[in-house]
DNA sequence: AACGAATGTCCCAAATAATGGGACATACCC
DNA sequence: GGGTATGTCCCATTATTTGGGACATTCGTT
């Protein structure tokens, strides 16, 4: 037969302590299908039921089009999980799915997380745990920055295109506070991102590593550690950092935190149905 | 946003002549709550069950991913349905064929495009790359409008006997959101199609040209020119559009995209074994 | 601090809803 | 034309669900 998607795939081996065994039943077929089993035969086996029954729920799942059929083809995801998928996707409150991951982060770590999303040619922030180093980053959700000036931008760049760096990396230089609605904090000299040549050879770097470093170049005396997240479609939809002060980041352990906040990164995108492949 | 729990959103009124009722109540549970409707009461209500029998339902839901279940808050769509509705596209074998030509026009035109199949009197986005000019429009793959108020629509429409075409018109202008599955997020003021003489006199052009405009039918601020795609049977299975906003598509523009969008289409077309007779 | 509303949990007897074994008619593949 | 995978229907049997209720909790409000 068609080894098409091997086996062993949605096994969902779980055991069902529910009373619930049609739903359930039902549910995993479409695992099933989705894993690329499409043929009544090859899913009733699958789920160890009879033809009978299993062509029933077929039957029933195409016609409330969760599944589509194609006469003589085969079986195949519907339409309506797709939308189903979308308003999943949107109904995920990133900042609930990612709170406890931060948590976590900020009780390893004891510095100040941020979570954000990119807005345009800036980063969002959308959560703060504050660290416990005494000293206050003035940053606070709902803030926006340049993308190219912060370590969670540049993690977040790393799901632009390349050919956007450059852009991203001028705005970040001479815009400062441009037209920016936002009140600026206070300190007018804003140090500004390294020269186009050195950016973009340390975003070489943060790509290939997977995480991204901010020096200084956003506020003088911070450092951070950054990692993007990435929802089902593999994307970046946000990025996660941890930052502290300069005395408490020296070289090494900013090395060290690297691998610790993609870490934290992965298992957010994960949350959000990510499959690394 | 905000997940106002509205009403009358996924009814899903239809009989069940199933033989699969657990089946059926579970999945169009998970409606309700992409509808929005979080607390086991209001579930129970729509679904018109007792209590006992809808939290067996939802823990079990809970239990395998396809909801997730935040303490006192109530349930959301779990990330097994973002992991199915990806797989759901993945496995349209359009959606991976129309991809490059998509692309393709992003770059040429720097716009937003989209790509959406008839389903019923409505458009369904099957993909959508967003454009480069900043502005981002609300839509998204997996959403639903009517035939009738939308470019990608329109063209669709060139594809369906002109006898139906009336009846699309009368179906966009009056039913502002009957039975429709998507949870309208904003504005109840949507524009409305042109009388109907007008309509059938525009559309009777856009038959002769082989693309269609929308010219802030559907959404203020916003234009469009879309072209249908045929398969090898030469009937229409698709459409592609780019839209922008308004000040970006001038009249002018407008025309010369016609000829630009037209011929990818028909590239895709090809590409799907369609011959030009 | 007390109270009411909404939920999370368990039980269980009744009966409804699903099961699965078959018989047939078709549509394809070779 | 023979073989095979499916689409369709039936039906008696029984396993699967159902749904009413009693409690323990937790939360928001008074």
């Amino acid at each position: 037969m068609t080894m098409d998607t091997d086996d062993t795939d949605p096994p969902d081996p779980a055991a069902k302590p529910a009373g619930t065994q049609t739903l359930l039943r039902g549910l995993t077929l479409l695992e099933w299908v989705a894993a690329g089993v499409t043929d009544v035969k090859g899913i009733a086996a699958k789920l160890g039921t009879p033809r009978s029954t299993t062509h029933r729920m077929l039957t029933s799942l195409v016609a409330e089009g969760y599944l589509h059929h194609i006469p003589h083809k085969g079986y195949r995801l519907g339409s309506k999980l797709i939308h189903l998928g979308q308003k999943a996707l949107e109904q995920r409150p990133l900042v609930a799915i990612a709170r406890p991951h931060l948590e976590s982060l900020a009780a390893q770590t004891g510095d100040t997380i941020h979570l954000g999303v990119a807005e345009g040619d800036e980063v969002f922030y959308l959560d703060k745990i504050a660290g416990t180093r005494g000293l206050e980053m003035r940053s606070r959700a709902g803030q926006r920055m340049p993308l190219a000036s912060t370590g969670i931008g540049k993690a977040l760049m790393l799901g632009l295109p390349v050919a956007r760096w450059a852009g991203l990396h001028g705005r970040a230089c001479g815009t400062n506070g441009a037209a920016n609605g936002a009140g600026d904090t206070g300190g007018a000299n804003r140090p500004s991102p390294p020269p186009w040549p050195e950016f973009a050879a340390r975003m070489a770097d943060y790509a290939a590593w997977g995480w991204a470093f901010d020096l200084e170049e956003n506020e003088l005396g911070i450092r951070c550690v950054a990692a993007p997240v990435r929802d089902a479609g593999g994307g970046v939809v946000a990025a996660i950092s941890v930052a502290s002060a300069t005395p408490y980041m020296p070289d090494a352990r900013m090395r060290a935190l690297g691998p610790l906040v993609r870490a934290t990164a992965d298992a957010m995108s994960g949350a959000l149905g990510w499959n690394a492949e």
